[in-house]
DNA sequence: GGGGGCCGGGG
DNA sequence: GTGTACGGCCCCC
């Protein structure tokens, strides 16, 4: 038996005789640091809760299905201590089928934590947090990266001859590069240990690729990739090329089957934990996938020898190289700023204040086509393109990382996470820590309900108009968050009747919230608060600007966090809505605004226009 | 005013 | 894969 500690880069599960096996993809630490690790646990069963109108009943029936454990237990749903079945399934696939029969049954009222990811609830049930050092015990045997995947689809029962799908290109004969490398193949004996651990140092591989089409868009069943390049976080930068160049970071190769085998490599060899692009998801992986399909180049880019695929994730794909994260950072900028456009050009401006080179679109078949130094200007746009897309990853995965390591959810998930779904994430956990039950998420028609109702918001004065001198200006500090925890406002702690002095009722609306005990959201709140305090302290009492900067990012993480969470209560399909707690958060919140003007005019303040958590106003005496 | 449809961004 | 999910703007009743 042997020790391993590693950082966890990301988590996913397959299907090993029929059995499902946690395999966690880690970078090694300590002794043999920076090799890859993929340790597997055999132990992990999935589960769902039921509620059961007749417990003895309940039994009965779920012991006519296929399933393989049901134990009595207790857990709170919305504060409440009631009784629940844990009925521990043979396979996650079964979850999804047995779920509806479940719910039918006559014995039973809800079933509950029913749609939680398998590899999502082992994150949460462990305790452990992507982007944080994990221990293990078992053993471990190296091995080559190439030989380790065996035609085994993550997520696809073992043995079943599944049809070669469009994410996967029949892998030809694979060159035997030079660039594999050695993977710890875990067997993990016992649960894994979360370890308090620092900032992981990654390495991140940027890359961007050209085609050309002179009517417009590139067509990937026509217009062959001409270049593809790279740039990484440690000084690696190079242009790979099937047209030369006397720039000596372009290297030419012979045809666009020898440039997308000398991608894959790039990668193998560089090996970085972290590879990112620009619209990558839709544009340029996708387009590697659909030529490399075309020329039969194999794509196997993971660090178990798994082909590059694509997941559906809503409306876009998102593509997946195990092992590694891929973090598109087009759509994670779309969240991180506020713009009008988000073109590459646009975000490195916003982030750098610095304008980056650039060739239209249309003008890159002529460069191309041309040779010469519009050539020369075309490779030095590609490898400035890889360039920024590094800085600016340098700039925003730092806060991607501390949400991964707060939420606990993956980085390749959290990168792609709305505000509110990490809010939601945040709260499984912290509802799992709190033995208490997750609501489930409203079905169609509790959704369409919910969209019907409309929530007045946070009170607004239109400006005087004209130039005003002698200004003042007033805000409060997280308005919403602070309402949530003094008036003590979650779905836990709403009562329909109850003595005036033993709770809160909200201005206008009069919705009542008990005083005690703290409720669930309230106390989540109150913790994340609480932490960013303590971040913040320690950031001023320290001397090393690079953990002041860590800690900075932290404490930006923490508030980003407490200020999405008043939306919960009011985003139709999360699943601690409750138009009474976000009525009453706003009826305060324009309550507490409007008490503070009148107190400012009795003072001799006269405002002059406000919005929500402030106001500004004049000094007339 | 609010529900439905389309688009972004990549070359 | 126990997930099928965006948000802003325009248009149209």
């Amino acid at each position: 038996m042997e020790t391993k500690k590693f950082v966890l880069l990301d988590i996913d599960y397959v299907t090993e005789n029929d059995q499902a096996v946690i395999r966690l993809f880690g970078k090694l630490t300590g002794e043999n640091g920076g090799k890859h690790i993929i340790a597997m646990d055999r132990d992990f069963k999935p589960y769902i809760y039921v509620l059961p109108y007749d417990v003895g009943e309940c039994i009965d029936d779920l012991n006519q299905l296929e399933v393989r454990k049901i134990e009595k237990v207790q857990k709170k749903d919305l504060g409440q201590m009631k009784e629940f079945l844990k009925v521990t399934l043979k396979h996650p696939q079964n979850v999804p089928k047995l779920r509806e029969k479940i719910w039918d049954l006559e014995s039973v009222e809800e079933v509950r934590e029913h749609d939680i990811p398998f590899y999502r609830r082992y994150l949460i049930d462990k305790g452990i947090f992507p982007m944080a050092e994990v221990e293990v015990e078992g053993k471990c045997t190296y091995k080559n990266s190439n030989t380790i995947y065996s035609k085994r689809n993550a997520h696809s029962p073992a043995g079943t001859t599944a049809s070669p799908k469009r994410n996967t290109p029949p892998p030809k004969k694979t060159n035997p590069s030079l660039t594999e490398n050695e993977v710890c193949i875990f067997e993990m004996e016992g649960p894994p240990k979360p370890l308090e651990s620092g900032f992981p140092e990654l390495k991140i591989l940027s890359f961007d690729i050209e085609a050309c089409n002179p009517k417009g868009m590139p067509q990937e069943n026509v217009d062959p990739i001409i270049m593809i390049s790279f740039s990484s976080n440690q000084g690696f930068s190079k242009v790979f090329s099937t047209k030369s160049s006397s720039f000596d970071f372009v290297e030419v190769l012979k045809d666009e089957e020898e440039l997308l085998k000398k991608f894959v490599e790039t990668v193998k060899s560089e090996d970085p934990d972290l590879i990112t692009g620009y619209n990558s998801d839709v544009f340029d992986l996708s387009y590697i996938r659909d030529r490399a399909a075309k020329l039969g180049v194999s794509l196997d880019l993971g660090v178990d020898g798994s082909q590059l695929k694509f997941m559906r994730r809503g409306f876009a794909n998102a593509a997946v190289i195990k092992g590694r994260v891929h973090v598109d950072l087009y759509p994670a900028m779309r969240r991180y700023l506020q713009l009008d456009r988000y073109t590459l050009e646009r975000v490195y401006l916003e982030l750098m204040g610095e304008k980056k080179k650039d060739i239209p679109g249309d003008e890159i078949h002529a460069c191309w086509d041309e040779g010469g130094e519009k050539l020369e200007m075309l490779f030095e746009y590609s490898l400035d393109d890889a360039v920024a897309v590094t800085k600016i990853g340098e700039k925003m995965l730092p806060l991607t990382m501390e949400l991964t390591r707060i939420v606990g959810q993956p980085f390749f998930d959290v990168a792609r996470m709305a505000t509110g779904q990490l809010v939601e994430w945040y709260l499984i956990r912290k509802a799992f820590e709190d033995n208490e039950i997750v609501p489930n998420k409203p079905s169609s028609s509790q959704h369409s309900k919910r969209r019907g109702k409309s929530i007045v918001g946070g009170y607004v004065k239109d400006p005087v108009k004209g130039l005003h001198e002698n200004i003042v200006s007033f805000d409060f500090r997280s308005l919403y968050p602070s309402i949530i925890i003094s008036k003590n406002v979650s779905p836990d702690t709403l009562v329909e009747e109850c003595d005036e002095d033993k709770c809160y009722i909200a201005p206008e609306v009069g919705h009542k919230f008990l005083k005690e005990p703290v409720g669930f959201v309230p106390s989540v709140i109150g913790n994340v608060l609480r932490e960013r305090v303590r971040v913040k302290t320690l950031m001023k009492e320290s001397k090393d600007p690079r953990e002041r900067q860590i800690l900075n990012v932290q404490q930006e993480a923490l508030k980003r966090l407490a200020n999405s969470m008043y939306g919960v209560y009011g985003f139709s399909r999360f699943r601690w809505y409750s138009i009474e707690c976000a009525d009453a958060i706003t009826a305060w919140g324009r309550d507490f605004i409007k008490n503070t003007m009148k107190k400012a005019e009795d003072f001799g303040f006269k405002p002059v226009y406000a919005d929500t958590d402030g106001f500004y106003a004049v000094y007339i005496g």
